[in-house]
DNA sequence: CATCTAGAACGGAACGGTCTGTATCGCCCC
DNA sequence: GGGGCGATACAGACCGTTCCGTTCTAGATG
């Protein structure tokens, strides 16, 4: 996973099948980010069922070798894929809204960019339906989302901002909930303003008054 | 393709697979139990991308052919089975909460009996994935939950018990999303009482004061 | 009412094609 | 030379479809 750095790549050479033997010096950087755009292409175009590894190789010019070698399990280069378009967490914001909405508008970002609809989908499905996706899945929001949401919920409840009688899993449970439902189930596009008004419902909810 | 979807078999049966051993065709309810019978212990083993049509005829002892005339894809079979698993929706309570929680509630019963977690969250991302498969979980979600739940907060709403604005989806959203969150991505159990924690919580979000 | 017949539904078996996961080659660059 | 790479090959499993022979049903005939 490491590896050393350098060297250019000229082009990622899609397409042309015939001859051309060699020439992609590349090293496993290049290799490891054209086999995450090429398995994003193929989780838009055939879902999670219909996902193949064969097609990604092939599309990603790279052997299967290589992504069995990188990832345990398919449904984890997946996940892998989707956090990839995921950005970071806006800083600041002083008002308690903006705070926790900013923990998890990147997930509303990337579902509003190009195919981050559909990528975002099928990696839920992947952390929902094989057991090292979901634990790449889980990893990435007990870090940047499960965790920081602790910190601040603790600082609101100790300026009598929400009640102290919350359960974290709970409150992760309706934060994120919502969203995802919209984005599998329904298969609806996430409006803007979504993820604002999922921490205006939770402060409702737990508002100390 | 149209096929009476019953919903009612006369015999329950469950108990074996292997009922009527006889190779004798019986009647069609018999073999169309059996396979949904089968297609549950499938999900619940194998997942949904693990899912094989082939295990499922075997089990069953049953003609890929007999599945294939009955359902457009296996993914609208699977969400079949995991309906047939869902309790009708309990009558009567007086208070608002209780009349919410008693929509949603029936998905929580079903998710809390023997395979019911696995079942249903193989049916979800059956859903998710399958164009035919979503179409009939939706269906139901609208003839079951979201026509009853509009004609309810109608009658709240002129109560004054909530406010008007609000999105007929966005509460849906707010209401199923969580348990199916916690089904899918997190694998927890549903706790007794989750839907009546969200009914309060709703509630309490869109509280008239 | 008893009987015959056409057709639908059934279990079972087979098919060509695709996908998976692993193993084995030459490369090429450190 | 050693490790990562692209390419290829392979066995096993699965998919979706098609054929077969049987069994049961419904409707017409006598």
């Amino acid at each position: 996973m490491d590896t050393p750095t350098d060297t250019q790549n000229p082009a990622p050479a899609t397409g042309g099948s015939t001859a051309k033997s060699r020439k992609g010096p590349t090293r496993s950087e290049v290799s490891k980010s054209a086999i995450l755009e090429a398995a994003r292409e193929e989780m838009a175009e055939n879902g999670w069922r219909g996902f193949s590894v064969d097609s990604v190789a092939k599309r990603a010019s790279a052997s299967k070798q290589t992504i069995y070698r990188w990832w345990p399990s398919i449904g984890a280069m997946c996940v892998d894929a989707a956090l990839a378009l995921i950005p970071d967490a806006p800083e600041g914001g002083r008002d308690p809204q903006e705070r926790i909405t900013a923990l998890i508008i990147p997930l509303e970002a990337a579902a509003r960019t190009g195919q981050g609809h559909a990528v975002l989908r099928v990696a839920l499905l992947a952390a929902a339906d094989d057991k090292e996706a979901g634990e790449v899945w889980r990893a990435w929001v007990g870090r940047d989302v499960r965790q920081p949401l602790r910190m601040l919920l603790a600082e609101l409840a100790a300026k009598r901002v929400i009640r102290r009688d919350f359960e974290l899993d709970d409150v992760i449970e309706q934060l994120l909930g919502p969203i995802f439902h919209r984005l599998t189930i329904m298969r609806a596009p996430v409006k803007e303003g979504f993820c604002s008004d999922q921490a205006a419902a939770f402060l409702r909810t737990y508002a100390a008054f």
